[in-house]
DNA sequence: GACTTATATAAGCCCCGACTGACATAGTGG
DNA sequence: CCACTATGTCAGTCGGGGCTTATATAAGTC
């Protein structure tokens, strides 16, 4: 499965977001994200086994608990991924300073796409699992 | 669907790829990826539609061609969203530079994942459907 | 106008990934 | 030991995405 697969989901991205902050437990993040998404416990446990086989996370045993915490491999090959495309905004980037230094003003593109946050409300209060309209 | 949904298809990726080097024709892409992952013109079509659809793509018609180029806005979100996982590496090649400054040596993580290249081949030589075992 | 090129859309099939419920396996504490 | 907690795995269902074939729609060409 290739790393853009594995953040396709968004529960995996939450997951990820939450070991951000520090090793947590598998229980812990699972109870949270059942909650967040309304799905069980083996659901949550499989989406911690991709995140494993794929090398966004390590697993360290302490007792009956399986702490987790963020593995950045696959994270960094994306940004190095990435690279490729980079100039496209920073060049965008220069040439707005550019212009803004010069005072210029005139080939001024429609901002077509309309502002797409990267994840709609991580939050949840008591969340369903919408997503329904999302497509 | 997420940005990151629609990047995990690697016929997406070649495409972004190719038009990375500047405005292309549909059917100028299409031939390529055609040839290279085995693929009809209207499951090109339709790849160019998600794309478009997402954000990934501005078109533009001269005549009967329709040019795709980059549009930067979704990969740029992307870009954002890792910002917060960034830490993880910079931090990481800062305690190594650290750690080779003082010739310290200790906990050596035992560079679990294996290198996984972004994408497998982007070549094709005449290449067949192969990828068979793939989805 | 008829024929061909360029590209998109429609309908339908099929596989894979996400979920659930049932169960297995370790630790933990009385 | 036994019950309970913590976590993972298995089998099976279901929906959606990607593919194909067929077809529509413009635009060039003679």
């Amino acid at each position: 499965m290739h790393a853009f697969d594995v953040l396709g989901d968004p529960v995996r991205r939450r997951i990820l977001d939450l070991l951000a902050d520090g090793e947590r437990a598998a229980g812990e993040v699972g109870g949270i994200v059942q909650e967040e998404f309304g799905i069980s416990q083996p659901a949550v446990s499989q989406h911690l086994r991709v995140l494993r086989d794929n090398g966004f996370t390590q697993v360290r045993a302490e007792g009956a608990r399986r702490l987790y915490s963020v593995d950045p491999t696959p994270l960094q090959e994306i940004d190095m991924w990435l690279e490729r495309y980079r100039r496209f905004w920073t060049q965008r980037l220069d040439a707005l300073g550019t212009e803004l230094a010069r005072g210029r003003r005139e080939r001024r593109q429609p901002t077509t796409a309309k502002a797409t946050p990267m994840d709609p409300s991580p939050q949840g209060p008591s969340a369903e699992k919408d997503e329904s309209t999302n497509r």
